[in-house]
DNA sequence: ACCCGGATACTCCGTTTAGGACGGTTGACC
DNA sequence: GGTCAACCGTCCTAAACGGAGTATCCGGGT
């Protein structure tokens, strides 16, 4: 039980096996990349890393098939719930986007304008599908009351989506207007 | 000027540099940090790093103070020019976000709701503050034309801050709801 | 029963990034 | 010309990344 440094991906592993019971690494992948994916990334093979540097560290317990694949399954200890309590206390670090389209848009004052105006194409349709995803996985979830708090982040992702996706309409609206200066303006 | 891999930090220099002319690494850093940095942070070491790579490959020129600091100015070569604008061609990569404040709502289910609850303020406050500064860089720059096409993220920040604002508000009182059943329910 | 092929489940490892610690440089003021 | 605080640049270790590679399972054919 030596003291290891737990950053967020320790949490995402500790709390997603609070949440659901004993799991094995390929089931954290599976849930994970229903739920936490949309607000938290990060690459699977963390989640076979993390949870074995967390049972060194005594907040989980490993178990090992004997045979075929030798799955590992863990569990979360008294140790490990108190640590993932103790976090839920704390205070947040801030939190961070990496949105690739606003990064073209903030540049794309170097190229021409068709350049723009696939860039505000492609972005909308995007943000269209993400949420038209999350409409569904709402529609699909949304009311089973056994899981409501973790659904509830849907209603964030829905509102940053719905957001954003109005921002990019707006410019699409914008630039047909400046392209016909003709009959709204005088 | 053999082939480097180009990845998003690439393009955050790349553009930089297009957008504000040549420019040192320190020069990069104070500019990222107010601007980019809002939707797209990275560690400012690699604002040292990667230019380097860059003139490597050819995409900028690098010249040396002799004395000093032996600060390093950089400029962009046509080439590099042309590898930004093919960048903004090119279809994006989805968007990204890492909020801990979501992460721990979506296990809050495993704590008590006092927890919950002091998490609803925290986020309530934090997202207040950034809305408050978006609010201000919006006043002190937004009405400058010839920064319009890098001040239109700001509005796309505006819109998202007021979109997760709302969801966290809407949180806190369903909760306050939900503790004081007497005058609505039964 | 046995073999085969494709889907599934799991792990490993070389590369890249994170981000703080540290050390040198400068200019203002004494 | 000395001192100090702010400024600027580099380095280093731990962690994250992400894809390549291997093992296992399952269903269908013989």
């Amino acid at each position: 039980m030596s003291t290891v440094r737990l950053g967020p991906t320790s949490y995402v592993v500790l709390g997603s096996i609070a949440v659901r019971g004993p799991s094995t690494s390929y089931d954290l992948k599976r849930f994970v990349e229903v739920t936490l994916g949309n607000f938290w990334s990060f690459p699977h093979s963390q989640l076979y890393a993390e949870p074995d540097r967390l049972a060194q560290a005594g907040l989980l317990t490993e178990e090992r098939e004997a045979g075929g694949r030798r799955r590992r399954t863990y569990a979360i200890t008294p140790g490990g719930r108190e640590a993932l309590e103790a976090w839920l206390r704390d205070a947040s670090s801030p939190a961070e986007l990496r949105d690739p389209g606003l990064l073209k848009l903030f540049f794309s004052e170097v190229a021409d304008d068709d350049v723009f105006d696939a860039l505000v194409d492609e972005q909308i349709a995007v943000h269209r599908d993400t949420l038209a995803r999350y409409e569904w996985l709402g529609r699909r979830y949304g009311t089973r009351p056994e899981y409501s708090r973790r659904v509830v982040t849907l209603r964030a992702g829905l509102a940053m989506e719905r957001a954003l996706l109005g921002f990019w309409e707006q410019l699409a609206e914008e630039s047909a207007q400046a392209s016909r200066p003709s009959e709204s303006r005088r």
